[in-house]
RNA sequence: CGAGGUGUGGCUCAGUUUGGUAGAGCGCUGCGUUCGGGACGCAGAAGCCGCAAGUUCAAGUCUUGUCACCUCGACCA
């Protein structure tokens, strides 16, 4: 037979041009529209399903460790914008101001939220009186603005959703293993519904969040070997307490300052899924998180029976899973490539051959594997088959990044795989910004985290030949 | 924000050098034939050429400005 004619323009393929493969699947797989606002999105309709997917598991979770979501204003003071100083200087030279309401100026402007700690403490400061009042654990699902002069869909938008935590804590312990809990509730998150596996570890100073005492990171390996960091959770102290004043009186009946924590996650997770396991035909989605998880596409529809069979399937399916039809008149082959760019994990098809025999082809979207499935025991069958294509994402994510994490024992080292390579770099530090400073300056690269399992590569700082106080993650990152 | 690039039906682009009645493929609509990896035929709809000024008898094409997007840097979830 003739060779199979293209149609539509395939996407960029991922090694040719990593950059535009991204935004080549963002665009087809129908996830974003740029808006008319620079550098905002339009998250449509099968790109906010996975921002609700991703929501629902993840509150979940949230409440399952006690938290409660609530929502603030979207605007800032700026005198309360400006309480804590560490604060205001990291954010400040991004955020959007509100000078005008109608015709009026305002007195004082309004910031638009670029993240909520401020509002928080403020609204603590009014609640919070007695240890009896703590802990406070908060939540909220919103959008923050930061004006951004890149952008890139997911990745780094002006305005993006996500959720931010905040909690206030009697003792420093008790917020510092609130801080890790919650870093722990992201990791297993990453792991379990994305199947994307994440570094744990704590950021460096010169990497850690405006007015943080510590900040926590999982940092994600993207398939071109670029890390994302792809959630924070943050131990506050009690600095911003101190700022805005926040006192309870303690067990012993005096006046102490309550311990602090903040943490999020963002609509980045989507960018993160895309560039963790996506291929040259489009998005892979991750089970959990799927819109649609199994497509069920009928084979020469017209002829009788097949769509009433397919129809049988799924009302069949649709109580276990989120099933879908597909009984357009379009070929099989363009269904096929159609939910492959939409990274659909299962296909089932099903034609008159098969229903002859009381069967199905089962076929997998990660490794295009495909299975002969008798109509008897689908439920089953389609249920070990997501199973298989989460595990099998997860593993292939996990090779990647081990086949792209490598160690440098000295700078010469450091600079050639920096030079050659992207992915991660094992080195030991000093733990002197100087050092971590000149290792950007020289190789672009930054410091990722010092992760909570460490190596001890050798006694020495990759950079000055100090002792080294820690084994440290470089890497390019998004 | 610095350097480079691109803006022409929904999409990808040709046309700009040398100003002279807006093109192609795909997609879309209708009918028919097809249907196990992006099918085929016939008929049809759809673009004041990113936007704004200017030069000219005449501007997609020349000039100036502006905006958006892409790539690479500096900054960030």
């Amino acid at each position: 037979m003739a060779q199979q004619k293209k149609l539509v323009e395939e996407i960029t393929s991922m090694n040719e041009d990593f950059a535009k493969w991204y935004t080549d699947v963002v665009k087809k797989a129908e996830l974003i529209d740029y808006s008319s606002v620079r550098g905002c999105m339009i998250i449509r309709p099968y790109g906010y399903a996975i921002w609700e997917n991703i929501q629902k598991d993840l509150d979940a979770r949230f409440k399952q460790t006690g938290h409660e979501n609530v929502y603030m204003p979207m605007f800032i003071p700026e005198s309360l914008l400006q309480k804590e100083k560490d604060h205001v200087d990291g954010f400040a030279p991004e955020v959007a101001w509100v000078t005008h309401g109608g015709k009026e100026k305002l007195t004082e402007r309004l910031c638009v939220r670029p993240t909520s700690e401020t509002l928080f403490c403020d609204h603590y400061a009014n609640i919070i009186q007695s240890y009896r009042d703590l802990p406070k654990l908060y939540n909220q699902w919103c959008s923050v603005v930061r004006w951004e002069k890149t952008t890139r869909p997911f990745l780094r938008s002006v305005e993006f959703l996500w959720q931010e935590g905040h909690t206030m804590h009697e003792t420093k312990e008790q917020a510092e293993q609130e801080t890790l809990q919650m870093l722990d509730v992201y990791a297993d998150f990453c792991k379990e519904s994305l199947a994307m596996p994440v570094l744990k570890g704590q950021k460096t100073d010169k990497e850690k969040f405006a007015g943080a005492v510590s900040t926590y990171t999982i940092e994600a390996m993207m398939h071109d070997g670029v890390a994302l960091q792809s959630g924070t959770s943050h131990y506050f102290g009690d600095g911003f307490a101190k700022a805005f004043n926040i006192t309870f009186t303690g067990r012993d009946n005096k006046l102490a300052f309550p311990h602090q924590t903040s943490w999020g996650v963002s609509t980045r997770l989507i960018g993160g899924i895309i560039m963790t396991h996506g291929d040259d035909s489009g998005l892979v989605l991750p089970p959990a998180v799927a819109p649609v998880q199994v497509v069920i596409i009928p084979i020469a529809q017209h002829k009788e029976g097949v769509l009433e069979k397919a129809n049988g399937l799924f009302e069949r399916l649709r109580a276990q899973f989120r099933v879908k039809l597909d009984d357009r008149d379009n070929s099989p082959g363009w269904k096929f490539s159609e939910h492959e760019m939409k990274g659909v994990p299962l296909r089932i098809e099903l034609g008159p051959k098969d229903i002859e025999n009381n069967q199905c082809v089962v076929v997998r979207r990660d490794n295009r594997e495909k299975t002969i499935v008798s109509l008897d025991n689908l439920e089953s069958a389609v249920s070990e088959a997501l199973k298989a294509v989460h595990d099998g994402l997860y593993e292939r994510a996990l090779k990647n990044r081990e086949d792209r994490t490598y160690t440098a024992k000295d700078f010469d080292e450091f600079v050639k795989i920096s030079n050659e390579k992207n992915g991660f770099i094992k080195a030991m530090w000093c733990g002197e910004t100087e050092c971590e400073e000149k290792i950007k300056d020289v190789t672009g690269v930054k410091s990722r985290c010092i992760p909570f399992e460490e190596e001890q590569i050798s006694d020495k700082c990759v950079c000055c030949g100090k002792p080294a106080k820690s084994m440290v993650f470089w890497g390019k990152q998004y």
